[in-house]
Parts: C-alpha cells; sequence; structure tokens
DNA sequence: AGCACGCCGACT
DNA sequence: GTCGGCGTGCTC
C-alpha cells in the first residue's frame, strides 16, 4: 500500500468546508492531528480530518508545513463525538473540532506543559534597600515556603519583574527536582454513608460501566444527589479509569469542590470558564493522557479528548445554561447523552425539577427513572401557599403577609430568602404626566434604573446613561421607577428591618471575585438575615438556617409567547423554594402572585414535581410541540428588518416539504437588538433525519449566496429560547 | 475569521 | 500628492 499524499484539512474558521494539502514524504498524518498549514498568506494550525482523498479540479495544492505532534490531539471518540455534534448543530467542523482544544494548542503552541519554576532563598538574610518592600516581602515569602511556584507567588501579587529581580541578585534560585505531583488513585475517604432512601436509590443505578445506559436521578431539593454520585463513583468507577461530571457554571463553588476532593483526592481536576490558559492546557493534557481524571467542569467539559471515560454525570440536568447560546449552539447534556452512547458507558442526569425531555425520554423507557423523594437528614419539604396580591396595598412588591413573614422568622432567629426575577433598582422608568418610557436607543427594550450608580442600563445590549430626574419629553419631575428590581426590594427591606442584614445576590453584587463566596459565609454563619436576589440563588446552594422563601412575583411564566416559559417558571420557583427548610426546622414558601386560581399555580403547591411534568406534557403532546417534534430555529439577523424578513421568505419555500411544518418568518420578539434587526423562521417535525438534510441543504444554498451588506444568520438545532 | 485589494475623502 | 476609511472577495 502506497502512503496517503493528500490530507483533508480543518480550520479554526467559520467555514462550512475543509481544505485539501499535500503531504511531504517525511510526515505522516494521522486523523486528529494537529498540523501547520499555509493559508493565504498566514499560516494556521489544522487539525487533520482524513488523508488520501481526491481533491477538487484546478486546484494546486500546497504542502502541510510542519506536525505540532506525532500523535492525535483529538483521539478517535472525541473525533467521531465532535464530528456527529457539527452535523447535528449544522456548525463548521473546523470551529467544533477546535472548541476541544485548549487555547495554547488552538494557537499553535506545543503540547507541553511551561515548568512552573520552583524557588527557594539562596542566603538567611537579603541585603535589600529600605524602600523595597516587595522585594523583601517576596523574598520573605519563598524563604518561609521554599519550593513555592511563580504561579503561586503570582496569586499572592508578586510580579514576574520581582522574582526576576532576586534571582539576578541571586538571593533565590530555582528547585531544579520533583515536578507536579503524579495522578494517584489513593482516595481520602471511602464510600458516603447512605440513607435507608438513598441506598434504595443507588441499587437500581448501572452496575455495568462497560456498555451505554442513561438514567434519570428526579431526587427532590436537599435529597443528597451529590451523595448518591460520590457514592457511585466510589463503588463502581476503577483506579485507572476518568469519568465526568457536569455541573452549571454556578454551581462549581469551592465547597463542592472540597466535597469530592475529601472523597477522590488530586484524581478530582476541574474545568470552567475562570481557568487561565496555562491552567486549561495542563488538565487538558492530563485527560488526553488518560490519567484517572474525574473531572467536574461546565458545559465545553464534554468535548474533552477523554480516553478511558466510564461514567458521566450531569448534574441539574434541566438547567438551561448547559445550552450554548451562541455559535456552536450544542446543548452539553444532549452530547453527554450521545458520548455515553458513543463509548458505551453509563450516563447519569439528575435533577429535582428535570427537562420535559428527559422526564419524557424516562416516560418512554429510554433513560431508567430512579425516584428520590424524601429529604436527607430528617428534613423534610417546605409547604408552599400562594399569596393572591391583587387589590392589596404593596411596599415595594411585599405584600403585608409577606413581610410579616419575614418579620415571624427572624424574630424566632431564622433567614429570609426573597426571590425577584429583575435585577436593577425598577424595570422601568415612566413620567406620570405624559406616559414617556425610557427606552433603549439601540434595542426594542426598556431601560432598568441602577440606583446605586444613578445609570440607566440596558439588559439586552451594553448601553448605559445618566439617569435623569425629570421627564427629558415634558420636563415633569413626575417622572419614576415602576415595578420591582433587586435594588428596590432590598432597600425597602433595609429600611423595615434595620436590626439584620440585608444582601442583595445577583450578577451586579456578585461581579467582584470570590465576592459570592463571602456571601455564603456571610449566609452560613447562621446569624438572622435576608436574602435578596435573582435565579442565582435558585440553584444548588445550601442554606440550612433559610426557613422562609418569598416568590415576590410568580406569573411571568404564565403567559409568556414562549412554549418553555411554564416549565421553567415552575422550575426556578421548585429550585428557589429548595432553599428553605435545609436544616432541622421545616421551611415556609410564599408564592405572590395576581392569578391565585391558576391551575399550575396550584398543582405547585398541591402536587409534586412528577405530577406537574406529565401535565407539562401532556399539553406539550397536544400542541405536537418538542420534546414530541423536533425543532430547529434559522434566525436572520440585518440592518434593516425588511432584510432580514427577505431572507427568511426565501428560504421558506425551500424548507417546504411533507411533515416539515413552519412558523414565520416572524419578527423576534425584541425585533432590534443592539441595532440589529432580527426575525426568524421556526421549523418542526417528528422525523429528524429529514430535518437535518433540510437543514444541510439550507446552509449549503445560504452560504453560496451574496447576502446585501450586513445581512447575517444562523441555525439553532433544539432551540431552548424560541421567541 | 483574517487579510489583501481597491476605490473615494481629508490631511501634510 | 498620500494616509486610511471599510466594502468585497478569497483562502486548498
Amino acid at each position: 500500500m502506497t502512503r496517503p499524499a493528500t490530507a483533508r484539512i480543518a480550520l479554526n474558521r467559520p467555514l462550512r468546508r475543509l481544505f485539501d494539502y499535500l503531504i511531504p514524504d517525511h510526515l505522516e498524518l494521522t486523523p486528529g492531528q494537529r498540523v501547520e498549514v499555509p493559508f493565504g498568506r498566514q499560516t494556521l494550525t489544522g487539525l487533520v480530518v482524513e488523508t488520501g482523498v481526491q481533491p477538487p479540479a484546478g486546484i494546486t495544492l500546497k504542502p502541510v508545513r510542519n506536525i505540532l505532534e506525532t500523535w492525535p490531539a483529538l483521539p478517535e471518540h472525541t473525533f467521531r463525538l465532535l464530528t456527529w455534534a457539527s452535523d447535528y448543530y449544522q456548525h463548521p467542523l473546523g470551529e467544533c473540532l477546535f472548541t476541544a482544544l485548549p487555547p495554547a494548542l488552538r494557537k499553535g503552541r506545543p503540547a507541553r506543559e511551561k515548568p512552573d519554576e520552583r524557588w527557594q532563598t539562596v542566603t538567611a538574610e537579603a541585603a535589600l534597600p529600605a524602600n523595597a518592600h516587595r522585594q523583601v516581602a517576596l523574598f520573605n515569602t519563598i524563604k518561609t515556603a521554599p519550593g513555592i511556584t511563580s504561579s503561586a507567588l503570582a496569586q499572592s501579587g508578586f510580579s514576574r519583574a520581582q522574582i526576576r529581580n532576586l534571582q539576578q541578585k541571586e538571593l533565590i534560585t530555582e528547585v531544579t527536582t520533583q515536578q507536579t505531583p503524579p495522578i494517584t488513585p489513593e482516595a481520602e475517604l471511602p464510600a458516603p454513608m447512605l440513607s435507608e432512601a438513598q441506598q434504595q436509590a443507588a441499587a437500581d443505578f448501572p452496575v455495568d460501566t462497560q456498555s451505554f445506559s442513561a438514567t434519570l436521578l428526579y431526587g427532590i431539593t436537599g435529597s443528597g444527589k451529590t451523595e448518591l454520585y460520590l457514592h457511585y463513583l466510589k463503588t463502581h468507577l476503577k483506579a485507572d479509569e476518568q469519568a465526568l461530571v457536569l455541573v452549571p457554571e454556578i454551581n462549581l463553588t469551592p465547597q463542592t469542590l472540597a466535597r469530592f476532593r475529601r472523597y477522590f483526592g488530586n484524581r478530582i481536576q476541574v474545568w470552567h470558564s475562570a481557568l487561565n490558559d496555562g491552567e486549561r492546557l495542563s488538565t487538558w493534557l492530563k485527560i488526553r493522557n488518560g490519567d484517572p481524571v474525574i473531572l467536574i467542569g461546565t458545559r465545553s467539559a464534554v468535548l474533552l479528548p477523554f480516553n478511558h471515560l466510564r461514567t458521566i454525570i450531569v448534574d441539574e440536568e434541566h438547567d438551561s445554561s448547559y445550552k450554548q447560546g451562541e455559535g456552536f449552539r450544542y446543548s452539553g447534556r444532549d452530547v453527554a447523552v450521545y458520548r455515553a452512547h458513543l463509548n458505551q458507558c453509563p450516563v447519569i442526569l439528575g435533577s429535582a425539577t428535570p427537562s420535559l425531555e428527559s422526564w419524557h425520554n424516562a416516560n418512554q423507557g429510554k433513560y431508567t427513572l430512579i425516584r428520590l423523594e424524601q429529604r436527607a437528614g430528617g428534613a423534610t419539604l417546605p409547604q408552599l401557599e400562594l399569596l393572591d396580591i391583587r387589590s392589596r396595598p404593596l411596599e415595594a412588591g411585599l405584600s403585608r403577609p409577606a413581610l410579616n413573614a419575614i418579620k415571624e422568622t427572624l424574630a424566632k432567629g431564622e433567614q429570609a430568602l426573597v426571590f425577584v426575577n429583575r435585577r436593577g433598582f425598577a424595570p422601568v422608568v415612566m413620567c406620570f404626566d405624559c406616559g414617556y418610557l425610557e427606552e433603549c436607543p439601540r434595542c426594542d427594550t426598556r431601560l432598568t434604573f441602577h440606583r446605586r450608580d444613578r445609570a440607566m442600563r440596558c439588559h439586552h445590549c451594553d448601553f448605559q446613561m445618566a439617569a435623569s430626574h425629570t421627564c427629558p419629553k415634558c420636563q415633569s419631575e413626575n417622572f419614576k421607577p415602576v415595578g420591582q428590581g433587586t435594588e428596590r426590594t432590598e432597600d425597602t427591606l433595609a429600611e423595615q428591618f434595620p436590626e439584620v442584614p440585608v444582601i442583595r445576590v445577583d450578577r451586579d453584587s456578585t461581579q467582584r471575585k470570590g465576592s459570592i463566596q463571602a456571601i455564603l459565609k456571610k449566609v452560613n454563619s447562621g446569624e438572622p438575615c435576608i436574602l435578596v436576589g435573582t435565579q442565582m440563588l435558585a440553584k444548588g446552594h445550601d442554606f440550612p438556617n433559610v426557613t422562609l422563601v418569598i416568590a415576590v412575583n410568580a406569573d411571568g411564566g404564565l403567559f409568556s409567547v414562549d412554549f418553555r416559559a411554564p416549565e421553567q417558571m415552575i422550575q426556578t420557583l421548585l429550585q428557589v423554594s429548595g432553599r428553605a427548610g435545609r436544616g432541622d426546622k421545616p421551611g415556609k414558601v410564599l408564592i405572590q402572585t395576581c392569578h391565585s386560581d391558576h391551575p399550575l399555580l396550584n398543582a405547585l403547591c398541591h402536587g409534586n414535581y412528577a405530577t406537574i411534568a406529565d401535565q407539562l406534557l401532556a399539553e406539550r403532546e397536544s400542541g405536537q410541540l418538542p420534546p414530541f417534534r423536533a425543532m430547529a430555529i434559522l434566525r436572520a439577523e440585518a440592518d434593516t428588518m425588511q432584510n432580514s424578513l427577505q431572507l427568511l421568505d426565501t428560504l421558506k419555500p425551500m424548507a417546504t416539504s411533507p411533515g416539515v411544518e413552519i412558523w414565520g418568518p416572524l419578527p423576534a420578539v425584541i425585533a432590534r437588538k443592539a441595532d440589529r434587526h432580527r426575525a426568524q423562521l421556526v421549523l418542526i417535525t417528528d422525523n429528524r433525519k429529514h430535518l437535518n438534510r433540510l437543514l444541510t441543504h439550507l446552509c449549503q444554498y445560504l452560504d453560496q449566496t451574496k447576502l446585501p451588506g450586513s445581512t447575517r444568520w444562523m441555525v439553532d438545532v433544539d432551540p431552548q429560547e424560541t421567541s
């Protein structure tokens, strides 16, 4: 057999095509391997897709410049996974493949860790100028911790220049011995003790880690799902095997991590957005190398090049952050299931409020359902009550009974949590004389008033401006904020309850690194306090002394145009309710609403999630909506709405085919965002294969069509946001 | 996505 | 006369 002379290469560019190159005699190429190729006038990192291809006629091929490794950066399984995802989500293969590489390797840097220098002092005392405070501090730090790494020093606020300086003065030298400690399969703790209910659940988990199985763990809030994960990994994962635990970004807290580390020591590695390039490369290499890592990571961790992956766990599987909202719009949860299938290993999806997709799969028998409907440690589920606020006087959105309940809770020395679905002070500012509403100049949205810095902000683009005291249109001073935001609720509560701290938790108050940790620490001290916050508070935190939860306004999801809104509303309300009564004290949840007779809210108070999920699924079925049929959205945006609609209008006849229902084209609910006019075409069908072929065809057409000006289009398969 | 080429406006 | 604005087209 002759060696292949050509190779098809994927590049990290938004191009739905691959490029062919000649393979020089001295190089050997294999799929998944990193190479350097000439591309126009530049040199790019590429990934080999195939060798021995027949190049298109009439093109003179350039030779591959070099190989970056002899081994494939993406092993076969990972490569196949990404190829599948590229096709399924209709995203260019090159960009999909490159998301599985750490930034350093995308840029063509060597797949080697830059060794972290370790330092020690040479002399006992340093003769440094009296004013060189930082240098003296650095010297003393190294002296007390010989072998400390440059990155550790950088974290303590010392610069590279300062280290270099001491080295040049020959006061410190590099330690040449030992590298980073190797991963040892030794664990600190044996499998955790389980309650009787947990033991029963554990008994139903898949025993065979060498074949595919999908399990949905429906475990109510506080039932101890994490313990079950730990127990499962402890009893089933072998010392040389890899596992992946996917979590929503917000759940990857030092507490969670510490808990896993107690059981698995340094087998635990993390993967999330806050890692720097060096940390990413280091973890990536361990995984690629087949080290027996248990990786706790967010969405993109599911794409990493595992070699011995034997278990995947997706915690809070209903969480919408698993779906990437831009670019390569994959669902981390769904890719995880496919990966388990490819890999022939178990996948466990866990949630107190499973997605209707997973619930449906369980009903269909595709997933094994495990129910865990008892709280751990004898805690009981909180009692939910609707509080009709029609024609009740409100103080910043809070009714008298709600305020009384807070008062009682604080009097008992316990904590209250107030859930407001909007950050900022007030969602709109309105003139009570002429009716003028302050709007974003670049979006079809209202500006939100942030009182802290007296700023008007758009929550859909980066626009902000100074707030005005008077109406810009009629100069009236009757220009006032309307509605509830976290800031306003915080202010009102601080006035009403001056004796306890009021702690606000939202994107604005947690921007600073570590601030959420400080907040959690304060709350976990157990002192009476009031927590005010958005969705952020609903996710996975354990507040043992919170016994009262108030949802300021539950009605947002009841009458939305988005068919997923009721599901999301119920999930959020249940998740936030779950924060109450986690310790030995029972919890209570008050849900303020203007629709106390609404069947969904009543089901929420009187039933459990399982019955609500069944009801919601019945509605989806009668509407023939996902998960009963597959959905994809073609979105267009342009500098005019006409251009957007026109593009979709030309696509509609091409998409029209038997068994495909089409909605639109219609302007998006927020038709203009950052001065771009957006519209969409929704495709729904019960034939996923057909839909996929249709989309491939449409993308192909769009690719070779010249569009006016700045018109852009994108495809969203299994969209999460449909309005 | 880059990057170059190209054709029109305000500067030394 | 030239620097530079960003529209358009191409990359094996």
